[in-house]
DNA sequence: TGTACATCAGTGAACGCGCGTTCACTGATGTAC
DNA sequence: TGTACATCAGTGAACGCGCGTTCACTGATGTAC
C-alpha cells in the first residue's frame, strides 16, 4: 500500500508536536518565574515570536494548557519512580528518587502538591499516575527487614476501611509504613521548597534521610 | 488635662480601624473563593459598596494588603499556640491546637504554609512570630516522658550547626524531636488541606494523631 | 456656644495596560487524480 | 510530472473586560480659639 498508515508520524504531525512542546516549556519557564497564576498565553506567544491567536491552534483555552502541565508534572514524577523500580530501588531508592524529582523543578513539584488552583479539576487520568506512585510506595513498604512499627489505632483503622482502592496488601503494618512514609517525605519536601527553613541552618537532606531511615530501620 | 492622650482612640481611629477590618475580611473570603492571586482591589470596594480608589486610604497598594493579611495569619497562629501554652498544653495538646487552627481556615494555612508568592518577601515580624511558635514546639519537645529517639546523624549534625538561633537547649534530642514533630504535622496537614488525601477512604486525624503519638511516646 | 480652619473619608473620571478570545483572512504545505 | 483542491498554521484587527493606580474634587467630621 501507498498509502500512509496511520500510526506513522507526518511531517505536519511532527511539527505540531513540536510547537506544543516548545510552548509547555515557555509556560514553565514563565510559571517558575511568576507562579502558576502569571501564566499569560499572550506573553507565551510574544516570547515565540507569534501572535497571540496563534496558540489556539495548540490548546484550546489557557485551562488546557495548565491542564496539559499539570499532567506532564504526573507523568514525569510517575516515570521517575517508574524508573527506580526497574532499577531495583527499594525504599530508600525510592525516596532518593522522589526528592531529586522534587528538587529538579520546585515549581513542578508545587504545581502538584502545592496549593491548589481553585475551583480546578484534575483530569482521570492524573489520578491513575498518583495511585501508580503510591502503588510504588506501597510494595516498598511491604516485606522483611523494615523498622517495626508501634502498634496503633491507626493500623486497625486502616484495615477497617480500605484506603488504598486496589491495594495488592491489606496488611496493617504495610499500609501505616507505606502513608507515613509519603506524608513524611513531603512534610520535609513542602517546607523545604516554600522556603520554610530558610532561617535555620541545617541540611535538609539530612533530616530526610533521617526520616526515612526511621522508617527503613537501620 | 482636657487634651486628648496619645493613647486614648478617637472615634475618627475607631472607625478607620473597623473599615481596615472589614476590608481584610473581604479579602479573606474572595481568597477562600477563588486563591490569593485573584485578589481584587476593587472587587473588594464593590463588595463594601464604595468606589475602587477608597481603599486607597487604608492600604497604600494592593501587596500592602496581602503583606496585613499574611501577618494576621502569623498573628492568628502565634495567638493560637501561645493560648494552648498559657493553658498548660504538652506536645500533644500543641499539635492539637496547629491542627484545629490550620483546618479552620484552609486558605490561611496555605496562605503561610502553601506555595509561595513568586517574589514576595515577608515582612520580618513574621518571623519573629514563626519563630515563636517553634520555640513552643521546642519546650514541648524537651523533658522526661517523651518517646526516645534512634540515634541518627541528623542528631550530631543539628548539634554541629545551630539550627535554632537562640534556642533555648542544645540536646540534640530534644532539637531532633521539635523538627520532626514540626514536619510531620505538616506533612499530613498539607497533604490533607490540598485535598490528596480526597481519594483514600480514612480519617486524616486518626493518622495525625498517630503521628503525634509516634513521637510523644505512648 | 459659635465661628474659622484643618483633617480626612470617599467620589467620579480618567490613565494605560494586558488579558483571553473570536473572526475573517492569507499563504504555505500536503493530497488526490 | 502536473494540476486542482483541501488542510491547516499563523496574522492582524477587534471585542469587552477588569485590573491597579492617580488626581482633582466634595462634603462631612473634628479641632482651636
Amino acid at each position: 500500500m501507498a498509502t500512509a498508515r496511520a500510526e506513522t508520524e507526518t511531517p505536519r504531525q511532527r511539527y505540531r508536536a513540536q510547537v506544543q512542546e516548545e510552548i509547555k516549556q515557555h509556560a514553565w519557564e514563565q510559571i517558575a518565574s511568576a507562579g502558576a497564576s502569571a501564566l499569560s498565553l499572550n506573553a507565551i506567544a510574544k516570547q515565540m515570536g507569534m501572535s497571540g491567536p496563534a496558540l489556539y491552534r495548540y490548546f484550546a483555552n489557557r485551562d488546557e494548557l495548565i491542564t496539559a502541565l499539570i499532567r506532564d508534572g504526573y507523568e514525569s514524577l510517575a516515570a521517575t519512580i517508574r524508573e527506580a523500580v526497574a532499577e531495583g530501588a527499594d525504599l530508600r531508592g525510592l525516596a532518593q528518587a522522589l526528592r531529586t524529582w522534587a528538587l529538579e523543578d520546585p515549581q513542578r513539584y508545587l504545581l502538584i502538591y502545592g496549593t491548589p488552583v481553585p475551583g480546578y479539576q484534575a483530569p482521570e487520568d492524573t489520578t491513575r499516575l498518583a495511585s501508580e506512585v503510591m502503588t510504588a510506595l506501597l510494595n516498598a513498604s511491604s516485606g522483611e527487614g523494615l523498622g517495626a512499627l508501634p502498634e496503633s489505632p491507626l493500623q486497625t483503622h486502616l484495615a477497617e476501611h480500605n484506603v488504598w482502592a486496589g491495594a495488592h496488601t491489606d496488611e496493617p503494618q504495610t499500609l501505616h509504613r507505606a502513608l507515613i512514609l509519603w506524608t513524611r517525605l513531603h512534610g520535609v519536601l513542602s517546607l523545604e521548597v516554600a522556603g520554610h527553613f530558610a532561617g535555620m541552618e541545617f541540611d535538609p537532606a539530612v533530616l530526610y534521610a533521617a526520616e526515612v531511615e526511621a522508617i527503613a530501620g537501620s
